[in-house]
DNA sequence: TATTATACTGTACATATATTCAGTATTTTT
DNA sequence: AAAAATACTGAATATATGTACAGTATAATA
């Protein structure tokens, strides 16, 4: 990330303050106002080298769309934001359309490993162990998995919960945990297939 | 606080969800736009009853002027220690025999209620809800439990993890979720009976 | 030395946005 | 039974706001 110069730094505070004070971001006049420009056009430049520089993003043509990039290397060592992904049925053939819906405030070394999302689980295909229906698995973004693993797969557009079991050198079988789901035989040589990571662990809220 | 409905949960929520994917509040056309709405008046509306209720407040003249009023004081979201108290299944652990096996470090506002320990769970006496063994149930100690709340419940000298039913002022019934275990009918009269607390929120690690 | 980045003032304008008004219908409260 | 609140559609409008354009001046960089 590039140096900042003071008076861009006064910018990202006001904005910070702003924000702060009010909970939504300030307009280029309301900028002015705070640091005594006279221009709107002012506050307008230091955004954009702010934006170039890779401190902010701004939505274009959105009144107040500035918001901060969290650079947050905070020192609050314990503790992080972790993204709530959604993911779409499980189990059925359906697309994977992720998004973040939310995120929670959790410590980085909660589970025993460490994770990088939580995904919010659709459908009841691993109902067997105790995974249900807008549970909140733990991920942890990897490849390295091993027999017995419970993965997040993505397997031509879908994406979904299932054990990991390797049958040979060419094909892996997802296996469900619920009497009701058919096991997936992946060809790996014809198949899109692809490992988005591995649980570590379990959030329910009720 | 008055009270609030359902669809207003909604817009709240949408705002929340709003804020926390892009960093400034919506528009009354993005709301329309995330729940569906076909008039901008339908989220203006909304918007005017949750700041009547004191849920928001909204900047006169000002877009995107929103701010989610008293958010459970977000700022000072403190960490706790709790305890993991170990449950034995069927047979003699009273809460005088409670060990604490570890503590968690956890934000006080993890789950949607706060709470009290975690407690180990033993047997899979709720496996259809996906309670596993060894998962650790949040629990919040009260006494204010409600038909179909999933209470810790102490009859005599055991403890168990149940479904709540009040069936009359002297019968309570403690409903297991897996079919391999009996319901267990407590007559409040002749039995020496006394709810623990109840679940709100659950966590696993692997 | 030429060029680029920084740091402003000032004007202008298209459009993003809040907000009002006019309806309709159902539910809740008084 | 009347009044108020809820829950919308749809159209209209004043203004809040982003943003481009035209300048001026100094510091940093190549």
């Amino acid at each position: 990330m590039k140096k900042i110069t003071s008076q861009q730094q006064r910018v990202l505070d006001c904005i910070q303050i702003y924000l702060n004070k009010t909970g939504f971001p300030p307009t280029r006049a309301d900028i002015c106002k705070e640091l005594g420009f006279k221009s709107p056009n002012s506050a307008e430049t230091h955004l954009r080298a702010l934006e170039k520089k890779g401190f902010i993003s701004i939505e274009s043509g959105t009144s107040r769309g500035i918001s901060i990039i969290n650079n947050d290397n905070k020192l609050t060592q314990a503790d992080n934001e972790y993204p709530v992904i959604g993911l779409v049925a499980a189990g059925s053939p359906t697309l994977a359309q992720e998004n973040i819906e939310q995120t929670i405030n959790c410590p980085n070394k909660f589970f025993d490993s460490d994770f990088d999302y939580f995904l919010k689980v659709k459908g009841l295909s691993m109902k067997d162990v105790g995974i249900m229906e807008d549970d909140l698995i733990a991920v942890k973004k990897t490849n390295e998995v091993r027999n017995g693993d419970i993965v997040i797969a993505r397997l031509e557009d879908e994406v979904t919960v299932k054990f990991f079991q390797r049958k040979s050198p060419k094909i892996v079988e997802l296996e469900a945990a619920n009497e009701d789901y058919e096991n997936i035989v992946v060809d790996l040589e014809y198949q899109d297939f692809h490992i988005e990571g591995k649980s570590v662990g379990l959030l329910r809220k009720n």
